[in-house]
DNA sequence: GATGGGTATAAGGGATGGTTATATGGTAAG
DNA sequence: CTTACCATATAACCATCCCTTATACCCATC
């Protein structure tokens, strides 16, 4: 094998042009140069590659051979160039981010709707899952992004919050005369509670918070999905534990009224997460501008 | 376009090995002269090629996208070397003779065989003509090499004699008695002469030593080939002036006879010819060889 | 916490590829 | 026939660049 595949590249431009002379032209060197790498070239492949002329130079049987080949070969790595161009471009490309399911309905929907407008050529994989899965997810490689709730604590993560979300209570029409007025969260405890499932992050965090206050939740429902959770306090079934920003058209309707609470529990932010070892992929480096607002 | 295709190179073999060390040990190289190159293609493409882990490096989408080219560009350049070291086996390759009708039959047929056999795969063109017209093809490169009468005196090409021939006059039963004896020039010139056709070499050769000696033959019959020359004396129409050496049968079986002539002609000889500027195909330097008896 | 395997970085030195200068050879024009 | 011009070949020199050595760093494993 040839060691160096420059010279095939000098081999090309002379085989086209017919000259030594003409080659250097082109390749912005000197004639003397393209002599040397020809004869170089010849004595690696022990073959003559060009007749000598008086008027220029002309292919023996074997260069005209070699040069079909060689003519391919650095065409296909010019296509091959033109394709990573194209990633750049964000003409091509694949975009796969983790996200939790209530995530992504109330947040992330619109930002991707906006992404795929922008660039259409680009492939989407989303995974859903809880934070720790997303979190897996990443480490793994299986998505570039995740979007979840925080806090995240991982040091090698990059951690970006984007957006602050409100943990609350709402209720229907039934519990209007009731709640009228502020309530503590001992009180509430004794409600029935709609909650979602003990696996899910929110209910974690709202869980713990009111532990550490002293009082343990028993709720009467446990749901698989934010939206049942709304839907179920809709049908007056209980008190429902919910984000207010994905809860904002039922509560400015008037169809749910939010819990005046005597103590606030402390907003929680949802989060934009990489690897810190992995660079981010062109069409993940776009997105994640867009969701930071660069 | 990347300026170095060596890097590629580089690049091929790291994206086999998933490791820059690794690559350096396969390369002969150290490993940071892997990292470096790599890094300079990843800056001329301005794209990650690599994921760089704690143990070892994994490729990006582009940098997968991109081996897949690289990988078939390589393996075409180790083609093309192959179909080269083909014809150095000559196992491939073309072989352009020219050759006067006379040679090819009674000198060149056996070597042409041998040569066949012994390399199959070798493509056959030969060029008939006169010696003339043969140095003609010679220098406009339509033949590699020239096999005919000498003398040729060109400062610009290879000559070198093969064989000895020589030219005698030949006759049938009928002119037995009267060719009994030696005669001389004169003497012939007189007889029913059966000659080649005036452009030949041979005739004008044998045709100009007469005219030295003060003989102008005019001959009775002039004839397109050599072997209807002899036709034409074993039908007893003349004394033809025929090669010696291409008529052995016929004089060996006794069907034709040599004039004792009382003055030598001098022999002539077949050589081959090449251009002295341009070097030979690999076929045409063994069949060269074969020629000359090495 | 130490060890080992991986990559990154810095700096120096030597090989190599390109340059200039010149020779040579052939062709076309005077 | 000779000159001039166009090609490529050759030689010597030099600067660039690539590879090496040395070292740092990160991460995983023992």
């Amino acid at each position: 094998m040839v060691s160096k595949l420059d010279l095939y590249r000098i081999f090309s431009v002379v085989g086209r042009n017919e000259s030594f002379s003409g080659a250097a032209k082109e390749l912005f060197m000197t004639q003397p140069a393209i002599s040397q790498s020809i004869m170089q070239l010849e004595r690696e492949l022990d073959t003559r590659l060009f007749n000598r002329t008086p008027k220029g130079v002309t292919l023996t049987n074997e260069g005209s051979l070699l040069l079909e080949y060689v003519n391919s070969a650095i065409n296909l790595i010019g296509i091959g160039e033109e394709k990573i161009a194209e990633f750049k471009n964000l003409t091509t490309g694949e975009l796969r981010i983790g996200v939790g399911d209530t995530i992504s309905k109330y947040f992330l929907l619109p930002q991707l709707e906006a992404f795929r407008a922008r660039y259409p050529n680009i492939k989407l994989k989303i995974e859903n899952g809880t934070t720790d899965e997303l979190i897996a997810f990443l480490k793994s490689g299986e998505v570039d992004i995740v979007v979840c709730n925080l806090p995240v604590a991982d040091p090698t993560l990059n951690v970006m919050p984007t957006m602050d979300i409100h943990d609350t209570f709402v209720y229907g029409d039934k519990y209007r005369k009731l709640l009228a007025r502020p309530v503590g969260f001992q009180e509430l405890a004794k409600l029935p509670l709609i909650f979602l499932e003990p696996s899910s992050n929110s209910r974690k965090y709202v869980e713990e918070h009111f532990l550490a206050k002293g009082v343990r939740i028993s709720p009467e429902f446990e749901l698989g999905s934010h939206d049942l959770v709304v839907e179920f306090a809709r049908m007056n079934m209980g008190i429902a534990c919910v984000t207010r920003e994905f809860t904002k058209d039922y509560l400015e309707s008037g169809a749910l009224h939010e819990v005046q609470l005597t103590e606030q529990i402390p907003h929680r932010s949802i989060g934009v997460c990489s690897l810190k070892s992995v660079p981010l992929s062109p069409a993940s480096t776009r997105f994640w501008e867009l969701l930071v607002g660069e």
